[in-house]
DNA sequence: GCCAACGTTGGC
DNA sequence: GCCAACGTTGGC
């Protein structure tokens, strides 16, 4: 089983809408960066566990858990003309974009901020954590991911 | 709201 | 295939 983080702007798409989903379900759509396309299209198994992130946000930070329910398949919104996320490059035939569906595990008992993320030996490799990063999918390793637990 | 860092685009 | 210009991310 492998762990994750993935980015989210909470007043865009929080743990809360996540947790209020039918079934606490959600496709993870509108990921639109080749490398963690390949994550989602790829390396991310059904049982995988992803710590959910609030970004661009008053408290950036890891907020929560959540599972991987559906292994990569293409992005639909990406072929919708309808959608932010449209890319005329990209067709049912031939898909450009990927995502996997998660269910909402729980909330952590509170966030685990990025300043004391930054502070916590041990976790200096993450690329959540070094200056001018913008993937907003990351794997996370077992260590890393205990570490993070115990701060919660 | 600012701006540094980065990825993508497109002219040549 | 280079690289400048541009757009986006995301912390602060």
């Amino acid at each position: 089983m492998n762990y994750w983080l993935m980015k989210s702007e909470p007043d865009v798409f929080g743990i809360d809408h996540l947790k209020d989903m039918p079934k606490q379900t959600e496709h993870w759509d509108g990921v639109r960066n080749y490398q963690a396309r390949n994550m989602m299209r790829d390396q991310m198994k059904k049982g995988d566990l992803v710590f959910f992130y609030h970004s661009n946000c008053k408290e950036p930070g890891v907020v929560g858990i959540m599972e991987v329910v559906k292994e990569g398949y293409p992005d639909f919104t990406s072929w919708n003309p309808g959608s932010k996320y449209y890319d005329p490059k990209s067709t049912e035939e031939n898909p450009r974009w990927f995502m996997v569906d998660i269910k909402f595990k729980r909330k952590l008992k509170r966030t685990i901020t990025l300043t004391e993320l930054k502070q916590q030996p041990g976790l200096e490799e993450m690329p959540l954590i070094r200056r001018g990063n913008r993937l907003s999918i990351m794997p996370v390793s077992r260590q890393e991911w205990d570490i993070i637990l115990g701060l919660e």
